[in-house]
DNA sequence: CGGCAATTTGAAGGCAGTCAATTAAAGTGG
DNA sequence: CCACTTTAATTGACTGCCTTCAAATTGCCG
């Protein structure tokens, strides 16, 4: 992610700004591990942005499954798409997270064009995101996974190394697997010798450029 | 779609901003059925506002294989999210469409808040598509189907009356099936009285009640 | 160390894909 | 307007990937 998409993006250069940002903000507050920070179905009166831990957005179905939209991680703002709360947003692990009113967002963004488009460089981003994974949706359980992890290991940063944060279930529900197809899935992966696994969620990808062959 | 995502958001009241948006524009120019409008790879100098007929986004795969990410129809905005071209921009069927220059757009919307407003509803608006989209895209064919033609009739406008502007095969591409599973799933809606076929691409809704019931 | 939750593994079944052939529709030229 | 070609869509038989259901194993936390 760019730095300009970093919550740090207003600076120090303009006290008026950021005091007016500063008072739309509530937080940081903690939540647990699986704990709803904003229901399907409520208004979004409130946009998240992620101070430490792992987020992510829901779509229950009425069967009981559900799909997981994305994951949300330290400097992360969440809840930007859902104006109308679509997607419950939940704590995939411990998480701090800071409130921001939406509304007053708006009226800032209304006359301070560079926070309107800082907002709009987070949408594009956003939007992105969205559209590569819906491409993956339509892929094979492998290239899902592959895609999965070597997109988290970029994200968490430790390259060839990925500790991950969430459940299993988690990333099946956000792959659209069952956590069968998913631990099937890594197994092979690792009797291929593409990667390797110090504990369940500690990977090394041993073989990235193979990884990727297989995406493709 | 909201009003306020139409072109012609900017009315007669402001001739300048007028001036400058109609300065930035190329076009209409016209494109044949299959005709690519903008190349995966391509510098993103432009976005696209579709005049008439239906454009399509596509990914394509090193497989041969390709997706269709979205159509726009006219009215709608395409090529935003890829500021890297990240897709191909083709024509689904004989179009029309005015080109419009992204880097003074953009320089326009740096001081004109309601221009960064205006393109913040649009990017927005496109991620909650792509959101709904990437999770259609975990169910089962005959909710993919059922969704794309309700979500289609609704588009074009026509209540329980759709007329597909565009093939079986963008389609199944779209929905991330094969024609085959497509034609299968459009049959047995027909034997189940759920739809009406006039012809191949002239559908009518029977039981718009008992098809919602079938995405849940 | 015990108990619970998370993950893995196995066996069987179903949904969607593949391959192939037929039918329907649309375009072309006489 | 009709015969012909080409493209698009449908249908059938079979395969395979992923799911489902069930049981065993691992890991974590009190």
């Amino acid at each position: 992610m760019p730095k300009v998409l970093k919550a740090s993006a207003f600076g120090q250069d303009e006290p008026t700004l950021k005091q007016a940002l500063a008072a739309l903000q509530r937080g940081p507050i903690r939540f647990r591990r699986n704990n709803v920070i904003a229901c399907e179905g409520d208004d979004a009166d409130y946009i998240f942005l992620v101070v430490s831990g792992v987020v992510r957005s829901c779509k229950a179905f009425k069967n009981g499954g559900r799909s997981v939209v994305a994951f949300y991680l330290p400097g992360d703002l969440v809840g930007w798409a859902d104006q109308k709360c679509t997607l419950s947003i939940e704590a995939a692990t411990d998480a701090m997270v800071l409130f921001i009113k939406r509304a007053g967002l708006m009226s800032i963004a209304a006359h301070e064009t560079r926070v309107a488009n800082f907002l709009l460089a987070i949408a594009t981003n956003e939007l992105q995101r969205a559209q590569d994974y819906a491409v993956l949706m339509t892929r094979s359980a492998k290239c899902r996974v592959i895609t999965f992890l070597t997109d988290l290991s970029k994200r968490l940063g430790k390259k060839n190394y990925i500790e991950l944060p969430m459940s299993h279930q988690d990333i099946a529900d956000h792959l659209g697997l069952t956590i069968e197809t998913l631990s099937r899935t890594i197994t092979q992966l690792q009797r291929s010798e593409l990667i390797a696994r110090a504990s369940l969620r500690k990977l090394t990808v041993r073989n990235a450029l193979a990884l990727s062959q297989l995406t493709k």
